[in-house]
DNA sequence: CTCTTTACTTATCATTTGATAAGCAAACTA
DNA sequence: TAGTTTGCTTATCAAATGATAAGTAAAGAG
């Protein structure tokens, strides 16, 4: 096997899978967030609750930087912050009920767009597709 | 097979080639310039010569901008422009000898963190991993 | 009980990015 | 050939993002 050729196969996958990501996901952010915002709150719907540092380590954000988009979350009315209790430096964050409505609807339209790509596929193919994401998910990513 | 579940699997499969493909070019880019412009060139160095039309679509910004950001990259010496024979309001886009080199470089160097993630598999790992990509690019991605 | 570290906040500033308006020249169209 | 469209440019502005310095309070270490 040529590990050469399997490198740039690589590279033309990640390629699509964000191009498709993209499509996928184009017009769904609501009007007044911003890409990063959104960002955020994408981690935070599928990890909640979640701490400041956590958001600032996936996100690949400065502590400052995150603080602030949080706090502009809240003040949408977007997410809710609490104190941890075993650790009173900690502030756990999850969504608030209308954060949690406007991201169930996201992703809502998401799994629509994505039930529509998958539409034509038999079992069996949708077999090997699970499987496949299975064994890449496990082995490269 | 449970369609929901598979757009589950997906989510995270699409989180994870993220953050994958994050820790394999944390710290490639070359000081000198911002994200946007790395972008661009990786998409000019798979895809040369473009035109601006091109990368304007595939890098999702606005010709203004895209414009804007060639310039800069063209004045830092990276890349080239010529006028297309065929017609004359189109303007290709190709990287100097200068920029080759710098993504020559780059490419280099997230192939060896390719390498190195892959390292420990067997002939049949890779064969594995090898379809599955194949698959998945050619029904979903 | 100090000292240090951790988790987070606030404030500030520079840079990058996104968006829009206006213009130009080549190419196409009727 | 006049009018329209296409591909790109320049200029400008607002907003988002990134980076840094300085601070607070809780937790942990000696």
């Amino acid at each position: 096997m040529n590990k050469h050729s399997l490198f740039e196969q690589f590279i033309a996958f990640t390629a699509s899978v964000h191009q498709v990501k993209h499509e996928m996901t184009k017009g769904i952010k609501p009007e007044e967030i911003t890409p990063v915002q959104y960002g955020i709150l994408e981690y935070i719907a599928v990890s909640q609750p979640v701490t400041l540092s956590q958001i600032s380590d996936c996100q690949h954000m400065s502590m400052p930087n995150t603080s602030r988009e949080i706090r502009k979350l809240r003040e949408k009315g977007l997410c809710e912050k609490y104190m941890a209790e075993e650790d009173r430096r900690m502030q756990y964050i999850r969504l608030s009920r209308e954060g949690q409505t406007m991201m169930d609807e996201a992703f809502g339209r998401i799994e629509s767009r994505f039930l529509e790509r998958v539409k034509g596929f038999s079992e069996a193919e949708l077999e090997e597709i699970n499987a496949a994401l299975n064994l890449l998910q496990h082995k490269v990513f």
